[in-house]
DNA sequence: ATTTGGATCGGT
DNA sequence: CCGATCCAAATT
């Protein structure tokens, strides 16, 4: 018999020229899938914050076009990693048109397949999906890393303030972090200890973690 | 040339 | 809260 013929599951281009909050939000739920040519690595996007640079002061951009933000400023459905305290990297998915230095940060993940270890956080997302600064620049359209529209039932989404943000004044108020409501892979959520004796609904805790 | 502090994380 | 650990950007 004849496979089924399914929808288009990558997003095209114009995707991601839209608003930028559209995407944080519209990301959630979504896959995020790497081919490195021996493994496959497939999660499902949880959680995500919207940076509008320049004026966001929130945002690398926010300080110009430089080397390490020149692809924030080019064009959309590209990848800006970049590397942070001196240990971790982390991935956003450039957004707006080019010239626009909008992006979206990719925080958490739940795992569907190939992730060694929780992807829970910026950090740890790119640690188990196997993806660091050589991936800046790249196209998320192409073949080795890229985007796929999620299936089942919409995510009930919640939304925050930005992490760990609190030098951009004003602008760390605003409420451009996005996630699935209820998910334990959101980060700041702890691993659930087992026995699931009750899965007592701890009042599941939106940890909006502040910081000074 | 040197300093500062960061879109983090895990342990305490 | 604290330290680990490197780099970009600002400052001297």
């Amino acid at each position: 018999m004849k496979p089924r013929a399914r929808p288009p599951r990558k997003p095209p281009r114009a995707f991601f020229e839209r608003s930028t909050l559209a995407i944080a939000r519209d990301l959630i739920g979504m896959h995020l899938v790497h081919d490195d040519g021996t493994r496959l690595r497939r999660g499902r996007i949880v959680e995500t914050e919207a940076y509008q640079g320049p004026r966001d002061l929130a945002a690398h951009s926010s300080r110009g076009r430089t080397a390490r933000t020149e692809v924030m400023f080019g064009a959309p459905g590209h990848a800006y990693v970049y590397f942070i305290y001196g240990f971790w990297n982390c991935l956003n998915v450039v957004t707006g048109a080019a010239g626009v230095p909008h992006a979206v940060l990719l925080r958490a993940l739940e795992p569907v397949a190939g992730l060694g270890e929780r992807a829970s956080g910026p950090g740890l997302l790119c640690r188990a999906m196997g993806i660091d600064r050589r991936f800046n620049g790249i196209d998320l359209l192409g073949d080795e890393l890229w985007l796929e529209a999620g299936h089942g039932a919409a995510p009930r989404l919640g939304r925050s303030a930005r992490i760990g943000v609190g030098y951009a004044g004003a602008w760390a108020l605003k409420r451009w972090r996005f996630f699935e409501r209820g998910s334990p892979y959101v980060s700041g959520v702890r691993p659930r200890a087992r026995s699931a004796a009750g899965a007592g609904r701890a009042p599941l805790r939106n940890n909006a973690r502040a910081r000074t």
